[in-house]
DNA sequence: AAATAATACGTGTATATACATATAAATTAA
DNA sequence: TTAATTTATATGTATATACACGTATTATTT
């Protein structure tokens, strides 16, 4: 669905301003559409994310902080997403003993199989629903890191 | 700020599934940049957009159900963030006389001036922030319609 | 060493998303 | 016309974002 039809408007001031729209639309539509996939395993999105950051440097450990800085949505309030994902029992949370202020969390043997098989459910969703070559996969992040060029 | 360096992974199965993570990690960075210039006037982001939505039809009035319709997040549940922009008397509710289910939105003299000087404000961040030029920003929306191109 | 500052995490609050359900009004079917 | 269905909105609950603040622990300064 075009833009237009999907928020009913076709004034925009420019094509810069109508392509931030689009990107926020996008942002929605893609992960309404990962949502969908993960709601069988009773997680959501975000707590996916979390699972797929312990993966990537299991069977190490990492902390709180570590995590929040990994998450796409900076803002995220990572205690709280570990706390329902301990609830599930697919983390567990330990005081570090180096640095007594860390709590490290790691991936329970559930988590691991929640999230393996969640995975395969999230990838097979993004491939038959993200329609890009390869070739407009590489200009399209050319074009979102050249959007964002502004940050400090 | 690459990707890479922002969610601090370079590990991605192909360039699209960076493509959608880019697209996440910018929508966010988007909302983060508008909601800057919004605090000062004391609405969120989503309050912006209802106001702005009923802009675009005034001085016409606009039902609840036409309002969450032009979202851009489509889950949007429009009767409370009606609800806060009632208390900063920037809305008025009344129902509609024709189909008395429908509550009819519209803009106060006090939702018109926060939302001209929230306008400018957004409008300057928009300018200053993304960088693009209008040849790459129809560019980048081509791409974007396309990656969601599976949609029924 | 004691005082101060910085850091890591947890918690509280307001607002939002996501979704289910309730209620009232309008429409359609019987 | 009554009953059933659909529609519009509101409301309830769980989870998330955004942000402020409290507390414990570590690091730094004096």
């Amino acid at each position: 669905m075009k833009l237009e039809e999907a928020i009913k408007s076709n004034k925009f001031k420019n094509e810069t301003q109508k392509a931030a729209l689009n990107v926020l639309y996008t942002a929605w539509w893609l992960k309404t559409n990962m949502s969908k996939g993960l709601k069988e395993f009773g997680i959501t999105h975000e707590q996916y994310n979390v699972l797929r950051i312990l993966k990537g440097k299991y069977p190490d450990q990492i902390c709180v902080r570590d995590i929040a800085c990994r998450m796409i949505e900076k803002n995220s309030n990572v205690p709280r997403i570990v706390d329902r994902l301990e609830i599930k029992k697919l983390v567990k949370r330990t005081t570090s003993q180096l640095d007594k202020r860390e709590t490290v969390i790691s991936l329970t043997q559930a988590g691991i199989l929640i999230l393996e098989a969640s995975t395969k459910s999230i990838d097979h969703t993004m491939e038959t629903v993200t329609i890009l070559t390869e070739m407009e996969s590489v200009q399209l992040n050319k074009l979102l890191e050249k959007l964002r060029s502004s940050e400090e």
